[in-house]
DNA sequence: TATTGTTATACTCTATAACTATA
DNA sequence: TATAGTTATAGAGTATAACAATA
């Protein structure tokens, strides 16, 4: 009687590594963002909120941390500086007295108006060396990869 | 004669954003691979220069830094803590003394012979509900977005 | 002169727990 | 009791510049 040994696992080769491949391919394309944000002297995560504020309309902050990936205490201390800068704006929530309703103001608008034309072009330089379908499949492979139960 | 207006530019919704969706995708995929880490007493950032010194070999720290998406000085500090812990080795390089080359110790592969079995079973549960056919083809355009000149 | 890596510094985010107010 | 958000705190990474050693 022979016992088997359990499988030998490899490790696998980073670039077919998910966490790390998608890690790559991100740097790739906030790299000239980066360069963008440092001149509007905003981080990565104030420039997420506005999007998702942009997107989402009034909402509470909980719905924030999801859709921008940031943990609520790190939201407070964001929100608040964003605040005192008028990019965003607070009110209470009257039906719920625990909750906070946050909402882009015309400032933070205008930011993203004024700058959306570099993430385009970032966009389009991707699109015109992948071409539209590949980017498209792309995308929805993504979306579909963050639904997965994990 | 007539002046056109420069053509109104709109904020793509985040879902379809390249950088929000690779963000998500990815936490996605490392939500329980942090809490792998944190039972090892790893950063993510660790983790990653092991996985790339184990693919590498005894590489200069250029290399670790651009491979795992890591600043040279903050490499630095990474580097001499897990030195102290006996993860990494380093070596001075004979030919070129501004060198300094890193590779894997025994223990740094233990630790990933270890855990290995974590990241395969993530990537096979997604491989069940996604398909291995969209996976591939997931991972394929990753390794083409990476490389995509922007 | 250019490159590799280190050090120093200021800033920011992460992670966790404890807390307040409200439901 | 549970939830939304805040505060406090420790730890870690980011970004930049200045520097040393070597090529």
């Amino acid at each position: 009687m022979t016992v088997e040994n359990p499988p030998l696992q490899r490790t696998r080769e980073t670039s077919r590594a998910l966490p790390i491949a998608l890690l790559r391919a991100r740097e790739t394309v906030m790299s000239p963002i980066r360069d963008m944000l440092h001149d509007l002297n905003l981080t990565e995560q104030k420039w997420r909120i506005l999007r998702t504020l942009e997107e989402c309309g009034r909402v509470e902050q909980s719905t924030i941390a999801k859709e921008a990936c940031l943990l609520l205490p790190s939201l407070t201390r964001i929100l608040r500086t964003m605040e005192a800068d008028g990019q965003i704006a607070r009110a209470a929530d009257l039906t719920d007295k625990r909750r906070t309703l946050v909402e882009i103001t015309e400032t933070g608008r205008a930011i993203l108006r004024d700058n959306i034309h570099v993430s385009n072009g970032i966009y389009q330089s991707i699109q015109s060396q992948m071409g539209q379908e590949k980017l498209d499949t792309l995308l929805d492979l993504l979306q579909e990869l963050q639904q997965v139960r994990v």
